[in-house]
Parts: structure tokens; sequence; C-alpha cells
DNA sequence: TTTATTTGCTACAACGTTGTAGTTATATTT
DNA sequence: AAATATAACTACAACGTTGTAGCAAATAAA
């Protein structure tokens, strides 16, 4: 059912039904209603594409992220979609499962106008962003969220890494923690260099001196990760707490106590950024820094819509923190 | 970049670069070398929209789901993404909520070609399926996995819901429950019925005569859910085990053991449906039934792809069933 | 040498919209 | 009554592709 053949029906010619069915004022108000109710009557709905090439807008997005299998991209999701749903856009989905060469290719794909606009949470291993550079080139408005690029200006939803990262690792030196490591989730992501300050400066303002072999680094391979924290725990002088940067890593952590025989929190404190649901039923719960992810989607998806629709986008910011909070369970608690 | 102007870069007509883009047989080599090179050189890529509307193909699938934030939904997109961006199509997501009405408007968005396909699983609120009739007789190709709905033919995949419930309903009364209450999640899903049918199968078996009073269904509202399973412990004559058939019920369970100090597995047994990867760390490891959640989006987005392209969809069955695996925790152990 | 065939290209219509410009008929102003 | 404005509609080009039909020139067959 294409706008021609109603208009036939209609005995109006197209561009008459063109503009009444977008409630045109050059159409009076009784054609208005005979084409609207033919329409209905007909289940006739505009042509996406043909629509889409004439006014060069897609009513779609793209969100591009690492993972849904998640508990943090999953809520991410959820916030994105819920605004998306309400604005009558249309939500496309990428996986760059943390490779660079992925992400490329996505981002290549995204140029040629099938979106409006692109939010993005880079991979892990992201340490070029040339096609991130050449993306926000051809003007494709683009929200960065958690995971940013703080090379390339625009508008980033994040949360308050540095200070979540520094209170936590003080709750473990007040929990009389001396040995803390540090797992971070990779080499290149802002997130992670702002974790890792945020534990050396707390460090630092308790006069504990940094160990380098505390400092690991998130591994693809999963059973890599795995021997990284059993060699990490089995060491003489073993770590007296685990800060993980990645819920992955501190559940690993946990696994591996229990091989280990290590007792949490009385032989090692394991504390994590998280969301996962279950952490209250863990054995023992764990203490977490928990972003507010539904909000994070929430938000970069109202700045996202006010840069494709210009409106207010000239009250954005460049940043918006949304805070984290530090929630302290038994993980971490000193015997 | 367009067509157009490619062309008159090289001084050929837009027809000409066109057949020599999809490598035409009407092309000499030489002319095909040259188009592709300077292609490549202005970063030429063809105009999605244009070509959607010229040729009716959109190389865009779409998901129909309930949920992300979901141990399970998140796997199956992982397993379609993978097909997906292996065969270069464009992967839509769109979540109901658990709610009918906004299935019914998403089925709506997709009657109008604006993809070449549709996976989707229906919510647990879906007691009408004339909007899934109407998109099936719109002629496009449709993919039903795990909630699936049986009056409407078509390729589906599947767990064995009724075998996986029969089996753990059955280790249940082995380890000997004789009140077992089943948490279902809906009055109108396949897999609801399949899952109560099973369980109601095991108790036949062993003459166990089914109380209506320990079959709950799952609320939209989780602080209902909460008090329908904190009423249902409170009993005095409580049941001495919980099947959830949804991971959900299972954690509150938990946590309502947790606040009226009821002991797992001695003072009540609980076992659940779940894809969660925490499972092992909870206090105490609670028993599963886990599905194959990645390859059943695998699977479906397998199949889809052969109902779009038309290759080898005689061969299709209408059902394709895929085992789910009860793995015996410490949650349901005779002690 | 004439006719038929192949090669390599170009012209153009169509996909379904939408906005601009143009055309009537009617109403309003001078 | 003539000039002007308004209302309600139609015609049509354009968005960027792609396939079909057409057209020269070169090659092969008669």
């Amino acid at each position: 059912m294409t706008i021609k053949e109603l208009a036939k029906e209609l005995n109006l010619s197209f561009s008459t039904v063109s503009k009444a069915l977008r409630d045109s004022h050059e159409i009076s108000d009784k054609t208005k209603q005979t084409v609207l109710g033919k329409a209905k009557e007909l289940n006739y709905q505009v042509n996406p594409f043909a629509s889409s090439l004439r006014n060069q807008k897609t009513k779609t997005i793209a969100v591009v992220i690492p993972e849904v299998v998640n508990d943090f991209f999953g809520p991410v999701i959820n916030g994105i979609e819920s605004i998306a749903q309400e604005k009558g856009y249309h939500v496309l989905i990428y996986l760059t499962h943390e490779d660079l060469q992925k992400e490329i290719n996505i981002t290549r794909l995204l140029q040629n106008g099938r979106v409006d606009g692109v939010m993005i949470s880079i991979s892990a291993q992201t340490d070029e962003i040339k096609h991130l550079e050449t993306l926000k080139e051809k003007g494709i408005p683009m929200v960065f969220f958690d995971r940013v690029v703080s090379e390339i200006s625009g508008p980033k939803v994040i949360t308050n890494d540095f200070r979540s990262s520094f209170q936590a690792t003080e709750h473990l030196i007040e929990n009389g923690c001396r040995k803390i490591a540090f797992l971070s989730i990779s080499k290149n992501l802002s997130i992670s260099d702002k974790r890792t300050q945020g534990y050396l400066e707390a460090l630092k303002k308790h006069n504990i001196a940094f160990d380098n072999d505390l400092l690991q680094f998130y591994d693809i391979n999963n059973s890599t990760n795995f021997e990284i924290v059993k060699k990490l725990l089995s060491k003489s002088d073993r770590p007296d707490a685990i800060f993980a940067s990645v819920e992955n890593l501190a559940i690993l952590s946990y696994e591996v106590s229990k091989v280990l025989n290590l007792r949490i929190p009385e032989d090692i404190k394991i504390l994590c950024f998280s969301n996962l649901k279950t952490v209250n039923l863990l054995n023992p719960p764990m203490t977490t820094i928990t972003q507010p992810a539904f909000e994070i989607g929430r938000e970069s998806a109202d700045i996202l819509f006010k840069l494709i629709e210009k409106k207010g986008e000239h009250f954005l910011k460049e940043n918006t923190v949304i805070d984290s909070e530090l929630i302290i369970r038994d993980s971490t608690i000193a015997i």
C-alpha cells in the first residue's frame, strides 16, 4: 500500500494525500479526515526508506557497546530504548566484543547516513581514535558514555570514576588493608585511567607505597584472568585486598578465594565496580561501587536527541557526571 | 558522496559506475578497477535508503524481546548479533517490557518493510496474537524463539521446557520434598504452560496431590512478588521447596529466606530456570536449569537468514529444540 | 563485403516520498 | 466591477540507487 494507491482510492492527487497525512494547512479539514480514515482503513504506512531518502532523516540511532551480557550495559540499553521508544526512534545495536577492528568496521557502516546519531562506549582495546574522529567529522551527532574518549570534543556522560575509586580505596585502607591489588580493565580506557588514579591518590594520602606487582590488567581470555588472580593470591606476601575495576574480575576473585580456601573478608577483602543484582546473596555480600547505568543510558539518549533535533544543544556541557555509589557490604568489613 | 558525483569524477555515466561497483559482466575489468579505486579514494558508500527503496531489501533484522537486563536475553542477543555481523546485517532492537500494547505497537512499526525479518520472544502478558498473525501475513520472515506462539505456524527455536521441568521437580521429590511451590512466569506463555505441565506430571508420577495454593504467578511489580513469596513462606504449612520459573523469583526467594531466617536447603530448597553467572557464588550455590541462550540466539538467527535468503528453507522444521541442563548445586541437596 | 554477434558503455524509468511551484475557484478589498 | 488575496488542490522534480533497454563500435560469421 503506497501513497499513490491510497490517492487513487480517494480520487485525489498523491500530493494532496501526502499533505493531508502530515497535517498541512493547505488541506481542508474535511479532506484530511477522509484521507486519515481511508489510510487507517487500508492500513497505510509510510515507507521509511522513501521517506528517509527524501528528507535525510532516519529516525534511527545506533548504540555501539562492547557487550550486552553485562549488568552495566543491559540497563544502559534499557534507558536508551525507553527514551527512543518515547520519541519514536529506532535503535540499532552493534557489539564490538572489545575488539578495535570490529569497532572500526562498525563506525564505517555508520558513516553513510544510516542513522541520525550515535551513542558509543568504546572497546577496552581501542588505542587509536581516527575512526571515531572520522565519524564525528562527517557531522553525525555523537554522544560518548562511560568509556569516553577525552581527546574528542562533544558531550560525554560519565560517572565520577576518580572519586569513587579514591573513596573505595580509602575505605579499604580504613579497614586495615595495606596491600591492595588493583585489577584494571585496560591500559587504554579513560575510565581505567581515572580509576587507577583514584586508587593511587588514596594510597598516597595514606602514605602507602605503590607496588607495581599489585597492578594487574584484564585479559580478553577469561582463563588467563583466572590464572592472573590465582597467581596473585598464591604469593607468600599476597595482597590483603582486591579492588577490581570490572565485575568479572571480582567474581573470579571470589572463585579463586574459594579454591585457595581464603576467607572473605578475613583473609582477603574484595570490592568491585559492579551492578550485579545478586550481590547481596553472594557469600559474603560484596561491597560494590554501583554505577547509575539506567540513568546514564537515559541521559545520553536525551542529550543525543537534543543534538539531533537541535533543541537546546547550546546548553549542553562537555561532561555530564552522574555519581556512582559505594555500597559497603560484608566483603570488606574489618573483623 | 553519491554515485553521480563519483561518476562525474571518473567521466563515466553513473550507470556504468553502479554496474562496476556491483561487478557486472557488462563492464570491462579495466573500468571496474578504476571505479573501485576512485570509490575507495573518495570513500564512497552506498546510500542504504536509496538502495533499500530500489531493491526492497534492507539488510536489517528486528529482535523483539521483553527485556535486556537479564542473563537469558543478553546472550541471545550476542548469538544473534554474531551471526548478523558475519552476514553483514544490521540489528534493530525493540523491548516490550512485558507489555502487550508495546508489543502491538512494535509489530505495527515492522509492517512497512523496515526490516527483512523478525525474531521475537513474546511478552508474558501477550494473551492475543492478532498482531503477530498480521505481521506474518504480510509475508515478513519470522522466527519465534523461547517464548513462542504455538498457534502460529513457522520455525520456532525452543528448549525442552516440559522435560527440564519434570526432571527438576523429580529431583526435588527425590531429595525429600513433598510441598513444592511452583512460581510461574505467566498465565499466557506457552513455555509457562509446558513448565507447569512438567511440574504437574512429576507430582503425578510420584503420587503427590497438586495443591493450588502452591502455584503462584509472577507479577509485573517486583514488590508484589516479594510479598507473594513472603506470604508463601510465612504460612504454617509452608512449602519445603520453591521451583521458580524465572530467575527474579528465585532471587527473591533467597532474599525472603534470609529475612525469615529460613536455611537453604535445610528448611527450604530452591531451584530455578536461570543463566546467572554468579550462581556458584550464592549462599548456597543454587541449583538451576540452564538454558542454552547463546545457541538459541545463533540458531534462530541462522534460521531467519535461511528464510530471508530462501536458501534451504524447505528443510526447516517447525520446532528446533536445544536442550537445557539441570545443574544440581547445594540449594536442593537433602541434608 | 555484407550481416550478425559481442563488447562496453549510456540513457532513463522506477522505487515511494515530500516540498516547491503552479493552478484553479472562491472570497475579499478597492 | 476590477484587482487582489486566500483557500484548496495538482503537477512535478528530487532524494540516490539499480536494472532494463538502447546504442555505438569492434569483432565474428555469412
